[in-house]
RNA sequence: GCGCCCGUAGCUCAACCGGAUAGAGCACCGGCCUUCUAAGCCGGGGGUUGUGAGUUCGAGUCUCGCCGGGCGCGCCA
């Protein structure tokens, strides 16, 4: 029981609350760690909680709390402070038993069953597969990989699920897109739209399909372009002219089907696959990983979209008007209703959206969390809209917002348009910076900030990147455990009274507080504490190390203080393992 | 115009369900390497938490107004 001092603290305070107000014992008992050391380790408002129920004094409900605190070999002394605060301070054995638990349960110290194995999917990038994903994909990489994990470790079974948007008239314009550079190759050159997909990687795809399929799918430009509108002057930026070049895309498109007929079904699907292998690939590179790629467009193979749009109208929740299907939203909430059926009978991206999250809520998930890029919040109520239509609970879905990283070159905004082509990549940041750096300055600010990412600062301060103040304490851990040469077995055994320096009793407090920073960082989907936490620790370590030699002559002394810092390198390597961070043994 | 998010040191950001004297890093100034890794440590200056009210024992945190910034408001995804 002693691993956990803090429930030691709050059982002592439910005693004592028992005695004195049995009518408020269900009243929360509060502890937290005082920013100031005179204030002891652990502080409790209880009696300033009661004061307002009770109308009392607190200092004077403080003093008969504290009367009837029971004895603890744990506690040192108790208080009263401020304005009625009961300061705990613990006995130094109290603050450093931490160390012989960090010891003995090693990657396992700080794991909680706050989950209580409660299955979580967690959604997350899900970009769309029409090209390289840039920076602003790779917070949401991060984010969602560092908070399962942050969640796997806290209790819960996650399942880390990306949703490729595989239906769809994006995924055609990228199709369209390659096969006219592919037309291009064999000198059959038609005007590239500018709404169509830019990047080089798609002359690449059209060189691969060049190689493998020779002149199968050329057909002459004329023909191509026969029922297009043409596109307006290029300066022109005006309602009409982007209706037209919008028209002149998807005539386009029209063409390309009617002209490839079977052979349409084969550009589409190269595109697609060659794109999401490459996004799988940077993913899996940046320590990226998902259990489950659900394709948007087996939600039509199956029917389900059909089914669920079905279930919507039988329910009385759609109506029909200027021929489209609507979803009446402003019932549940949202500003307007919403379409879910075309007029030309084509379902919209929400209709497959509501039936993927009913798919979600049959798979049984106790919960269901989306991480979504900030500029999707509007879409949040018709969801939840539809949810509550559906007869589902709204509340099992939570919607985390990522705010969009925005990336400075030379001091100015880079362009983040993948149509344009002009975008920094994710794999270009990860070249320049570090896997390593990338993933802890993504998750280094709460998630619903806005990101400067400035990229000439990451480049030229690598070496002042606080993930290495990090990794230096772990190696600096490492090098004094090689340098000690000895068996970490016989750490468990050290005699820890000998601790008894500031430094150390610093060290030790720190440590005791990992477990209580997981537990809030899952609360709050917070991976960024983790991380804030992970600099506290490596300071505290860092400063000790430059106070005190470890490898001293005296034995018992000496295996203390190493016991110490082997706490540290693994209490280091448990937080880095959730945010994706490497430990180098060496730097 | 309506809705959501944000505003904390020169810059980038923290602040655990409302707690005690609002903290770090960068930048700036001054110290510390014959001793376990100086990618480190120690010390210093730097703030009316955008602004004005309210709620209460107590507000950076909650409520309302205003100012400033971002995003959204498609039969796009």
């Amino acid at each position: 029981m002693t691993h956990d001092i803090k429930t030691h603290l709050a059982d002592l305070m439910r005693t004592a609350l028992t005695s004195v107000v049995p009518e408020q014992v269900e009243t929360p008992i509060i502890l937290e760690r005082p920013k100031q050391a005179s204030h002891g380790d652990f502080a409790c408002n209880l009696a300033m909680q009661l004061a307002r129920a009770l109308k009392r004094n607190p200092r004077e409900l403080a003093q008969l709390l504290l009367s009837e605190i029971p004895k603890s070999p744990f506690v040192a002394k108790t208080e009263i402070a401020g304005a009625g605060f009961i300061n705990f301070h613990l006995e130094p054995s109290a603050k450093l038993q931490v160390v012989r638990g960090v010891l003995e349960q090693g990657e396992a110290f700080g794991r909680s069953n706050m989950g209580g194995k409660k299955k979580v999917q967690v959604e997350f990038v899900s970009a769309n597969p029409t090209g390289p994903l840039h920076v602003g994909h790779g917070r949401g990489a991060a984010y969602g990989a560092s908070l399962s994990s942050l969640l796997a470790y806290a209790g819960w079974d996650v399942t880390r699920e990306y949703y490729v948007n595989d239906a769809g008239r994006q995924m055609d314009i990228l199709a369209v897109s390659g096969w006219l550079r592919y037309l291009d190759l064999f000198g059959q050159t038609v005007p590239f739209p500018p709404n169509g997909y830019q990047g080089d990687y798609v002359r690449d795809m059209a060189q691969q399909m060049k190689a493998a399929h020779g002149d199968k799918f050329v057909h002459p430009a004329s023909t191509v372009l026969e029922n297009t509108p043409g596109l307006p002057e290029a300066d022109r930026a005006d309602d009409e002219a982007k209706a037209q070049r919008e028209a002149h895309l998807d005539a386009l498109i029209a063409a390309a089907k009617k002209l490839l007929g079977e052979e349409w079904a084969y550009v589409h699907n190269h595109v697609l696959t060659e794109q999401l292998e490459d996004c799988r690939n940077d993913l899996e590179e940046f320590g990226v990983h998902f259990d489950v790629w659900f394709s948007e467009k087996s939600l039509f193979d199956t029917g389900l979209v059909a089914r669920c749009v079905d279930r919507l109208n039988k329910a009385g929740h759609l109506y029909e008007q200027n021929g489209a299907l609507w979803f009446k939203s402003t019932e549940f909430g949202d500003e307007k209703d919403r379409v879910v059926q075309r007029e030309n009978g084509l379902y919209t991206y929400f209709a497959s959206d509501i039936a993927y999250h009913l798919n979600k809520y049959e798979r049984g998930f106790d919960r269901v969390i989306n991480i979504w890029g900030a500029d999707h919040h509007g879409y949040i109520p018709r969801v939840k809209g539809a949810l509550q239509a559906l007869e589902l609970d709204p509340e099992v879905l939570h919607v985390a917002l990522v705010q969009f990283a925005v990336l400075y070159r030379n001091g100015q905004k880079a362009s983040m348009s993948t149509r344009s082509g002009e975008f920094v990549t994710l794999r270009t940041l990860r070249a320049e910076v570090g896997n390593d750096a990338c993933r802890f300055f993504y998750v280094l600010r709460k998630s619903d900030q806005h990101l400067d990412f400035d990229l000439d600062l990451a480049k030229s301060q690598t070496n002042e990147n606080p993930v290495y103040y990090i990794q230096y304490a772990h190696a600096r851990v490492c090098s004094v455990l090689a340098q000690w040469d000895g068996d970490e077995a016989v750490l468990c055994a050290a005699d820890l009274a000998l601790l008894d320096n500031p430094y150390e009793l610093a060290v030790a407090a720190k440590l005791s507080e990992f477990a209580e920073v997981v537990e809030a960082a899952a609360r709050d989907l917070a991976p960024h504490m983790i991380a804030f936490y992970l600099k506290d620790l490596a300071a505290a370590f860092h400063s000790y190390y430059n106070a005190e030699r470890m490898l001293v002559e005296d034995v018992a002394l000496k295996n203390a203080r190493v016991a110490l810092a082997a706490a540290v390198r693994q209490v280091i390597r448990n937080g880095m393992a959730i945010l994706g961070v490497s430990c180098p043994q060496t730097m």
